[in-house]
DNA sequence: TCAACAGTTTAGAATAAATATAATATATTA
DNA sequence: TAATATATTATATTTATTCTAAACTGTTGA
């Protein structure tokens, strides 16, 4: 696995030593095709399915937190009941499917920049994001 | 209490029998000079301190949840540890200021309407939400 | 007016996410 | 490899939220 240098690296500079649990969870997190959108529940039956080695619960969210830390990962709030996160850590914007309860990313330049008239002394903004939730469209047609 | 009328009417059509837990409930939510964010534990600790009346926790979240449900409150989603909620339910948008945890009302004239160029087959758009984070700038004067 | 009923309140229990603890195990380094 | 620092884990704790079921109250119509 070539990979396991650069999850090696990732690890280095969040702080971490690399074990095997962390390479693990690197593998699920970073390896994968594309982005995607996970809760810890989800994030941990994905290692359980694909690994042979067990990695608790407390080093799954010990990781997950020192990735977020480090910039690795984004916590996306959506409802109070849960995180989830996100791999995909560029400045992008998010659908939520509130029938489905998933995420689906917007890409930045599928957003025309949000413009903020008001200001805040003394405050500036460190991030925009927008949220638009969305819902089946049962129009009928005309 | 003039008021008691709009709050009777406001619980009977959210379904809910004017209760004097109810209407205390009322009396913080909405009687207030401006709306305002809060936790359910702030909410509680509201009407703990006005009111020489014991309302359980269950029954603020009940009543809470069955404004919401009708329309009259709002949740912000900011992290996934505690509901944020929100008395002010026109359309608007936030800063976050994460350094005091505190939310900031931004008037919707106050941000362009938000122009998202993708969509999603079937399904459409409910509500669009920014949220801003903002922290202190510490930008030395030019 | 008031009994009967539907709906409400409440304390406490249950649930579940997140965090803390502390004993054991592993990675690093000299 | 020995000594040290750090990690892992099972388990306990914390905390927000929801559930439960018994006692209580608002409503309604006789
Ligand atoms: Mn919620
Ligand atoms: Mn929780
Ligand atoms: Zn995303
Ligand atoms: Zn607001």
């Amino acid at each position: 696995m070539a990979y396991a240098e650069q999850y090696i690296e990732k690890l280095r500079k969040s702080g971490l030593r690399p074990t095997k649990q962390r390479i693990k969870i690197c593998e699920v997190l970073f390896d994968a095709e594309k982005t995607f959108h996970f809760t810890i529940k989800e994030l941990v039956k994905i290692i359980e399915n694909q690994a042979n080695i067990k990695v608790s619960l407390a080093t799954v969210y010990n990781t997950v937190h020192a990735f977020m830390k480090k910039g690795y990962l984004k916590e996306i709030p959506l409802n109070a009941s849960q995180s989830y996160y996100d791999t995909n850590v560029t400045h992008h914007h998010h659908f939520f499917d509130e029938e489905e309860n998933k995420l689906i990313d917007i890409h930045q330049d599928d957003v025309d920049e949000v413009n903020i008239k008001r200001t805040i002394p003394g405050k500036k903004i460190r991030s925009v994001e927008v949220i638009a939730k969305i819902v089946s469209d049962n129009q009928s047609q005309k």
